[in-house]
DNA sequence: TGAATTGTATAGTGTCTGCGAACACACGAC
DNA sequence: GTCGTGTGTTCGCAGACACTATACAATTCA
């Protein structure tokens, strides 16, 4: 399970973690059942302490997308958050789309790199 | 200038309140040269200490899109940001995609909300 | 020049992050 | 059943961060 941490990224490493997870999980590239590595694997691997990674882990489970289990691992039960607005859904959708008009794109290209990501999105997924 | 605060979104709020005048400014309802409101007014609107949405200008500052000038207010000065790498602008599209992907909408109708978005982005724009 | 307006600096308080060490549960071997 | 190994949890701490209150400084304009 690939992850990476962006040191210039402001958002605290626990859930840049629980991010990239649950990206991996809206893909489909981690099915429901499917195990998380153990905490100190990835601390390990990435060079941190394994209660960081307990922290992204509780973050999917609060979500809905894991189930932790204290003594036996963390599993994918969903791949369905149990609940979200739609306005905050769009809140970000609308900041991301922003900041690529703010770095000059133009509209054209906009749309070129948003039909790749979703493209992508739904590549693996059976939905 | 209207902007809301959300309690629930864990950003910071004085980058809550960046993000929405970036917003702003990359819809064009904020054009080059014109003044942002005074830090009290803005504070005083919001319940917020002054220091906080100093705080956001500053961050707009960093950014390059606004000048702020002691004394004598803030103001924008560009529609584009000084540097942002083209795989950052990416990380945060494909993360607020997979969380549409993960509440549970299909293909189609994330591809009809970013569509909507994307227009409302250009509506008023020049560009 | 002086009052009003605007941003800045500093210090204090509480919260959040990430870490280290010790603890507790689960599961398979025997 | 019990023990060893593997797995998550708890607790306490240090440092960084967010927000506030108050005092300060620059600008503007009558």
């Amino acid at each position: 399970m690939y992850i990476t941490i962006d040191e210039a990224d402001r958002r605290p490493v626990y859930r840049q973690i629980a991010d990239e997870i649950k990206g991996l999980i809206a893909r489909g590239e981690l099915e429901e059942g499917t195990a998380l590595p153990p905490v100190r694997q990835v601390a390990l691997d990435l060079g941190l302490n394994l209660n960081t990674i307990a922290a992204a882990y509780r973050e999917l489970q609060k979500e809905g997308l894991v189930r932790v289990r204290h003594g036996a691992g963390a599993f994918v039960t969903s791949r369905r958050v149990s609940q979200q607005g739609d306005a905050d859904l769009r809140k970000a959708l609308r900041s991301s789309l922003a900041h690529l008009a703010l770095a000059g794109l133009p509209r054209t290209e906009i749309q070129t790199i948003v039909n790749e990501e979703i493209q992508q999105l739904f590549r693996v997924r059976s939905q």
